[in-house]
DNA sequence: AAAAAAGTTTAGACATGTCTAAAAATTTAG
DNA sequence: CTAAATTTTTAGACATGTCTAAACTTTTTT
């Protein structure tokens, strides 16, 4: 049996090492999971012991095939009950993610081959985030983050690559959301920021953000 | 804050003291459960701590406002969980007391309450089993269980006070569900057993199963 | 190529929740 | 009303998951 700490520790090695190659740092998983690198290395060696993870002390961590299904099955079940929560509770896209922590851990098959089937198998939940299908495939788009754009193109959002709260009520204030078109007009060198239209309004905004905007260009 | 076993513990007193008068004792608690009287005890001391309820060594047990309030919460959740599961991901009614024996524990009040309101506001779960409301109010009935019924009475059954898969499944294999017509033919003094007719069938059950249901007489 | 800095692991502690075995209290019988 | 049986509590242990502080590797600087 795999624990409720195991899944998000499978959980947080899959996110980052999606963001980024090679081998998962200790102090990366400490930072995404929120606790001390002592608990991280503790861990490691547990999952290592279940087979769930490829670990050499000091070198880094990876997931292992098995690791790398559970895991991805956990991702499956977040964005099938966020998906659920905005289409069919009416919550808001930034107060499903806290929700979706906990449901994303309960425990049965059937469960979720049948809520799959109730919202009609989706392809993205309500952030764009792809969901994992029964089988493990995640499906592919082909977007680029808003701060990789050059000057002048145009583009729809598409989907966000952060789901916090206080990240989706500033989009929100901006008037962005999923399917808005968004042109970019300046580039400052200086600090990665950049200017946008969205309708006829012109914004200013960090790299920061930028950089978890998904756009498919027109 | 809670714990998830502290829950399973405040339902498990509240669920005895309704079968039952005065104070819950350690063994009964124990088998409900699953689990040692040692463990019973230890977590006796737990709840006393946090005022949830009232304990006195070698006394037996009684929930407070506040213990009476959470179990109360969790039953509610539980038995909206339930009917979820039947009425919209179209699950047996003997397959989901185990589900929902985790989606009860998922902390969000605004979950539930949109979850009720998605179901809207349903009385009785799938076994026929009262959901308390938002305040605490748990829907009466006037039904009585079948074995204390006279020879010869007409009834409907209105619910089971158990949903464990075995009782459900042979229940279905005996015809009998909510809604079901039953009349009783005749109680055998010897072993408390009984012969109901439902339909044009005759059927002979023990009193085990007959005091699980729920009937309102015609 | 040391020395300093950064990253990682170990040691030891603690909280929660569980268990078995032994001790203590209560209930039931004789 | 004592003695036996039952119930309940305590004692001591263990598993999981967390923490801080100290020790150990690896990487970066000088
Ligand atoms: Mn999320
Ligand atoms: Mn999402
Ligand atoms: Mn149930
Ligand atoms: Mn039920």
């Amino acid at each position: 049996m795999i624990t409720l700490a195991e899944e998000n520790y499978l959980k947080a090695i899959l996110s980052i090492s999606l963001n980024s190659d090679g081998k998962v740092s200790t102090n990366a998983i400490a930072g995404e999971i929120g606790t001390s690198a002592a608990s991280v290395s503790d861990m490691l060696k547990k999952l290592q012991d279940k087979k769930l993870v490829k670990y050499k002390k000091y070198k880094g961590v990876s997931l292992t095939k098995k690791g790398n299904s559970f895991a991805t099955s956990v991702i499956r079940k977040h964005r099938l009950w966020e998906t659920f929560l905005v289409n069919n509770l009416n919550f808001d896209w930034g107060e499903v993610h806290y929700v979706a922590e906990q449901l994303e851990h309960i425990k049965s098959e059937e469960l979720v081959d049948r809520l799959d089937a109730f919202l009609d198998c989706p392809k993205f939940d309500p952030h764009g985030e792809p969901i994992p299908t029964k089988d493990g495939k995640i499906p592919t788009t082909n977007t680029i983050p808003l701060n990789k754009l050059s000057e002048g193109t145009n583009g729809k959002v598409m989907g966000v690559t952060l789901d916090e709260k206080p990240f989706l009520d500033y989009l929100t204030k901006l008037n962005i959301s999923i399917g808005t078109e968004i042109k970019l007009l300046e580039k400052i060198s200086f600090d990665q920021s950049i200017s946008i239209k969205i309708g006829n309004t012109k914004q200013h905004i960090s790299n920061d953000v930028a950089k978890h905007l998904l756009i498919k260009t027109n």
